[in-house]
DNA sequence: ATTAATTTTTAGCTATATCTAAATAGTTAC
DNA sequence: GTAACTATTTAGATATAGCTAAAAATTAAT
């Protein structure tokens, strides 16, 4: 079974939705992800849905299958190889790669994939800190270590929390410091053990207590 | 000014009959070599008049345009510097490398080609021996003679092939003469052209017909 | 110089992937 | 529980790229 380019990019698309938490992905999601109008998105999952990819019945969201699943991180795993091999090897700047590694993951040559990942030394991670998934479909989870543990100049995501307290949880949504944020430590206060973080654009101060309830996935 | 991947593959093809001799290329000859209809290839060779890379007037042949040269080197060039990434980095053989390039060959980066070509210390040659297109088109060139144009006694190197099908590849590694070899004609056969050569140490027989397709430089 | 053969083009159809506009299904608010 | 709003799908276009079958132009043969 194989998938076109654009068929490949709506189920990624659908992955990525899937793993940000909701269980079944809606038409309008799909569209602003990809840039494109729901119409087009209905005409899509109907496709996806002929080749067993996703489950789709009329008028609710869509759900990845099981198939759809290691499609989908088979695409990942050459997204990501590519990347390391762009950074690791023709020194090009992370924030470059993105658009040249949406071409080269479509590349079909299993040959080539795993020819790749042994060159590159088999990596675990790729140049933004996303696991890259092994031939079978395997991910290695990242370790993570408190914000309070983290050294100056060191980025990361803010991946959990370890007080989940309803106060703690608002308080950390007010300042903009919510999961999945990307933060940057950019001071650590010798004094007192007290930070200074980048989160969107801008700096923000956080007690130690604070910090060390917060995990961090470093990049 | 873009071309699609199809309009690539086109003006390669287009490319390449030019060069192959012939001043003006012919719809069937494009239709075979393309294995597709001559009735596509009348639609396409009229999008191609449109971006004026060829020149097109209805029931003639199509002549490539300078602008179209230049466009199908690039294709050329990033085509066979992957053909060099994929035989020295990662060890495929010589035979294996064709489907996938003609993949990769399409991947639209600037820097990306450039960066390769930096990576893979400028090379002027594909594992084939055919010449790579510098950045702005030109080849190094190298007089080439087939085998069966040699004189006795005369040795070479084989930088090249004619027909690049899997088989003969296949068959030209088998009985060790690879590109690069270098080889020595010792004797031929008037009655039907045949040759006997020595090739690493090792005698070796081949029909006029084998011997008219591999390409030789001599030394 | 006609006729015959070949080559090339056109016409019309299929499939993918997109869009806009309209219709329909589902959800929310009062 | 109906009305209003939102989400989704359908219908009908456009553009690319291929096909077959038939028409038209060119070339070859007698």
């Amino acid at each position: 079974m194989t998938l076109t380019n654009s068929e490949e990019n709506y189920l990624k698309a659908i992955y990525h939705l899937s793993e940000a938490g909701k269980k079944s992905v809606s038409t309008n999601d799909i569209a602003s992800s990809m840039k494109t109008k729901p119409a087009s998105v209905s005409d899509m999952i109907r496709k996806l849905g002929a080749k067993e990819v996703i489950n789709y019945r009329k008028y609710y969201g869509v759900q990845i299958t099981e198939e759809g699943q290691n499609y989908a991180l088979q695409v990942i795993r050459k997204h990501r190889l590519w990347e390391v091999f762009l950074v690791d090897k023709l020194k090009f700047n992370w924030d470059e790669v993105h658009e040249v590694a949406e071409q080269l993951e479509h590349v079909r040559s299993p040959l080539l994939t795993q020819r790749l990942d042994e060159y590159l030394n088999f990596p675990k991670f790729d140049p933004h800190g996303d696991p890259i998934p092994d031939e079978f479909g395997d991910v290695k989870a990242r370790p993570r270590i408190s914000l309070s543990e983290m050294e100056v100049d060191q980025a990361g995501q803010i991946v959990a929390v370890k007080d989940s307290s309803a106060a703690f949880l608002r308080y950390l949504d007010k300042v903009g410091a919510y999961i999945g944020a990307r933060i940057k430590l950019l001071d650590k206060v010798e004094f007192d053990g007290s930070i200074e973080i980048l989160v969107d654009q801008k700096t923000l101060f956080m007690s130690k207590d604070v910090a060390s309830n917060i995990l961090i996935v470093v990049s």
